[in-house]
RNA sequence: GGGCGCGUAGCUCAGCGGUAGAGCACUCGCUUCACACGCGAGGGGUCGCAGGUUCAAACCCUGCCGCGCCCACCA
């Protein structure tokens, strides 16, 4: 026990608070006989630093593990991150050019590079996981995972080679998404399509017979050296007639026919389309369609997107934009452009390089994902693994529904290399290592191991049982596959979780997860999405050296309901520290008035406000429950706050100043000391997987406990406290209705009053003698002598009389009741309508008749009390 | 071209069939012995629009209007 210092300062608690966790072994999983209950974090990039989507992400993760920690369940966080291929080269890449020697990877060599890469994680791939603990998250950092190392590389290795085994993995040419910029083959999800205002031109080519031309209209010029035909809608009668004839390309003056297809939209463009097989996914579709037709595949351009010896001399080596430009000026020359019109369409970009992607034709590893999608599809729908939200689901359903093969080779050096070796004829043979590859081979055969890397999802689809210690039968694997809950954003359910899913039922024959909740992403206190280059983007850690973890950590949970966008305002993060700080001093307050109880039972009670309390708590904690269950962080924490605040706060710590008071009974005193102590604590227990790190620092500093408060128990309460209930709903009710009074009338705040009261029963009387106390403390109020006019208070089946020397404002007393009469009157009318219109009584729950009835009957007695003190008013 | 979501108090959002809620902001009081990052009392909404179902609709149905996102091979 310390004594609470006057103000709280997160920065000073939350460092040592963490560290005392990490190095206590309490984010470890140590409990054998209970039900496990395991989270796999979504890996950050090794290159990351904590943003705002990190910090929700975990923060609602780390609510889940640290609430069933507290429940008593054997808690695991798997924490590790991503090895991040394109993004952790690319950073590498970026240095190697600003250092002092200027180098490039090229000039390195693909084993130094990669070296260089190495050191480069071992000295700042920390950033993240170190901000991770700043946020508090309670990761089994003991068991911290990188995808790259060796364990899991073995998964990685291990899963191509049975794929490949199993004919679920392949490798072919075809067309891919090819970014010039980094020189490697992407997935289609790494394509983002931009609409921008481009331009359609129109091109004649000549027939061969010279009867005439056929206009073409396209938006890329510069492929049209590598077309391989011209096709037109079949039904399309302006061109029946030239179908089966040829055309003769111009600047290249190759020989190309003329085709029909119904791809070719008939009332788009020219009506005719070029078709350039090799650089077009609709083209090379019609490539495959038209076998006979001696289309050629023309391979246009050099990696780097400068157009290749495949062209004609004079444009070999330009830039693409520039031999677009010169296959533009080329046809003007020859009189071939017929027109160059605005046209609003879409081009794909690379999403990590941001330049314009090039269908591009070459050997590729493939994964059938259709195959494996079906299992992964039936999991869902069958219930297995649930979203939440639902509608996440259709989601997935369309997305899977319509799988295409997974591109999963990258051109790159960082990252987990392709187990396959290629003899000098080109077979393929893979296998887990070179030695296994020379035993398919044959001895004598020289192999050279394939230069590519894997997709980094192709790794990260292991996650949730690479990290545990397969292949491998660990025992961590058997005890914590499958887990309980994935916690991500929606934006990574076709990348992540469905990959997850697919690789996951395949190998371990299982769901990774049972529950995918997704959350939306925090944006801008305006709704617009954080960026740096927008400068809009707030740094959670700046929010956290301002506020405290704790009060961002709130603010992230409070705002996050179902997956909807969190715009985030920062005077919400200051509210809640706010908040912190009234937890803070109410530990405080109960410190310096020897409250303490300490005991996991409710205590004995026998004061209506202490059992009224226990009451609270056990209402309270079944919320918070029901929150979790059903995923409602926003409920979990309103709840909470509203508890705190507004109940133990503001009323029972009120009510109970009476009975701490000196003189008074000493054994009630006792009694509320203890309930009051265990009330906190018990708040200390609901708020900690939201604010672990100030409820971590009151428990101790209230008393000595021979455990911290991460490794303490949920409450448990059953408890029948209605009576109570009423009696001081009764009371709260009644203070506040004299307050409104007082204040509406003008009477000095610190003004002490008597009152008379009148119509009451015995049990309201004695009501109010039990609580006089209460009743002096809050409303100002003590029972007086009958002495004529004065404020009337209605309340509850009496009504009190405040006389007032020489009514201070009779007009506003006037007034006051007359706007009270009429509300209750309103309601009165209102529900006495309800009740005799057709129907409502015949068919509405009776349930519904009986609460109208008694509302009814309420509210009628209270206006009729209301014109009667309005009378006597005169 | 499909699909999804959202429009409720000045702002950010809950509520999703029974008399409109929270936080912040706002107004008026208050050096009340835990807390001015506070205490007390208030004001403020025809729940986007129009129909329909129902005894009863912010909540269910239909159609509009306005935002946003995802997917998709019209060159």
């Amino acid at each position: 026990m310390t004594i609470i210092d006057k103000t709280f300062d997160p920065s000073e608690i939350e460092a040592r608070l963490y560290a005392h966790w990490e190095a206590s072994g309490a984010f470890r999983p140590a409990r054998p006989d209970a039900q496990p209950f395991t989270i796999v974090i979504p890996p950050p990039n090794v290159t990351g630093s904590l943003h705002l989507g990190h910090a929700l992400d975990n923060t609602l993760q780390d609510v889940l593990i640290r609430y069933h920690r507290l429940k008593g369940r054997d808690a695991l966080w798997v924490v590790g991150t991503d090895h991040a291929g394109i993004a952790t080269q690319m950073v590498v890449e970026r240095q190697l050019a600003e250092s002092t020697q200027g180098t490039t990877r090229q000039a390195m060599g693909r084993e130094a590079f990669v070296e260089t890469v190495w050191d480069w994680k071992r000295t700042s791939g920390s950033t993240i996981t170190r901000q991770l603990r700043r946020l508090g998250a309670s990761c089994d950092w003991a068991h911290e995972r990188f995808t790259m190392d060796e364990g899991f590389s073995k998964a990685v290795t291990k899963v191509f080679v049975e794929l490949h085994r199993q004919g679920l993995l392949y490798r072919a040419k075809r067309l891919v998404n090819w970014d010039p910029k980094l020189k490697t083959a992407i997935s289609d999800l790494e394509v983002e399509f931009r609409e921008i205002d481009g331009m359609m031109w129109h091109f004649r080519y000549p027939l061969e017979d010279g009867s005439g031309f056929i206009a073409i209209a396209t938006t890329r010029p510069e492929t049209i050296l590598g077309d391989g035909a011209v096709a037109v809608n079949p039904d399309d009668e302006r061109y029946r007639h030239l179908v089966g004839k040829r055309c003769i390309l111009p600047i290249v003056g190759r020989s190309i026919p003329i085709i029909a297809d119904s791809y070719v939209e008939a009332d788009f463009g020219s009506g005719a389309v070029k078709i350039t097989a090799a650089h077009d996914q609709n083209d090379y579709a019609i490539y495959l369609r038209h076998p006979d037709a001696g289309i050629p595949l023309i391979n246009l351009m050099n990696p780097d997107a400068t157009m290749s010896d495949a062209c004609p001399p004079d444009y070999r080596g330009l830039d693409r934009y520039a031999a677009r430009d010169k296959v533009i000026a080329d046809f003007n020359a020859l009189g071939l452009l017929d027109k160059a019109e605005p046209h609003r369409h879409q081009v794909p970009y690379g999403d990590r390089s941001g330049v314009v992607i090039e269908p591009y034709l070459t050997d590729q590893w493939y994964v059938d994902a259709a195959t494996l999608a079906q299992p992964a599809l039936e999991a869902v729908r069958s219930g297995a693994t649930q979203f939440v939200p639902k509608t996440w689901e259709k989601t997935y359903f369309n997305w899977m529904e319509n799988i295409q093969p997974w591109c999963v080779s990258r051109q790159l050096w960082w990252g987990h290399r392709i187990p396959a070796w290629y003899g000098p004829d080109g077979q393929i043979f893979v296998a887990e290592d070179e030695a296994g590859a020379q035993a398919l081979a044959g001895p004598d055969v020289a192999l050279a191991r394939d230069e590519d890397v894997l997709d980094t999802w192709f790794s990260s689809a292991l996650w949730p049982f690479g990290t545990l210690g397969w292949p491998d039968e660990t025992a961590l694997l058997a005890r914590h596959y499958p887990g309980d809950v994935l916690v991500t954003g929606f934006d990574i359910i076709f990348f992540w979780v469905a990959r997850m899913m697919m690789q996951g039922l395949h190998f371990m024959g299982e769901v990774p997860f049972k529950t995918v909740y997704c959350h939306g992403l925090v944006r801008d206190a305006s709704g617009a999405k954080m960026s740096k280059s927008k400068g809009n983007s707030v740094d959670p850690l700046v929010l956290i050296d301002k506020y405290g973890a704790d009060a961002l950590r709130f603010t992230l949970t409070a705002m996050e309901s179902q997956g909807r966008d969190i715009k985030l305002d920062e005077r919400r993060v200051e509210g809640y520290r706010n908040f912190a700080t009234k937890l803070w001093n109410a530990a405080r307050f109960c410190q310096s008035n020897g409250i303490g109880g300490q005991g996991i039972a409710p205590p004995p009670a026998t004061q209506a406000v202490n059992r009224w309390i226990v009451g609270e708590v056990a209402k309270t904690t079944a919320a918070l429950d029901a929150a979790i269950a059903a995923f409602r962080f926003d409920d979990y924490a309103e709840t909470a706050y509203q508890f705190v605040w507004s109940r133990f706060c503001d009323w029972y710590l009120e009510l109970t100043k009476p009975l701490l008071a000196e003189g008074a009974d000493a054994g009630i005193a006792a009694e509320t000391r203890i309930v009051a102590g265990w009330a906190l604590d018990q708040i200390l227990v609901l708020l900690h997987p939201v604010m672990p790190f100030i409820t971590e620092e009151l428990w101790h500093r209230l008393r000595y406990r021979p455990y911290d408060l991460i490794l303490a128990q949920w409450p448990q309460i059953a408890f029948d406290v209605d009576e109570a209930a009423g009696e001081i709903n009764w009371l709260i009710g009644l203070v506040s209705a004299i307050r409104s009074a007082r204040t509406e009338v003008n009477v000095p705040p610190g003004a002490k009053l008597s009152y008379i009261v009148a119509d009451a029963d015995a049990a309201t009387l004695a009501r109010l003698e039990t609580h006089a106390p209460s009743l002096a403390w809050l409303a100002r109020v003590t029972a007086g002598a009958a002495r004529g006019g004065g404020v009337q208070v209605v309340h509850s089946g009496a009504t009190y009389t405040l006389p007032l020397e020489g009514v201070i404002d009779l007009a506003a007393e006037r007034a006051r009741l007359e706007r009270n009469a009429l509300a209750a009157e309103k309601d009165r009318d209102g529900l006495a309508n309800r009740l005799a219109s057709p129907g409502f009584v015949e068919r509405a729950k009776p349930g519904a008749v009986d609460k109208a009835r008694a509302d009814m009957a309420a509210r009628g007695a209270e206006a009729e009390r209301l014109r009667a003190a309005l009378a006597r008013l005169g």
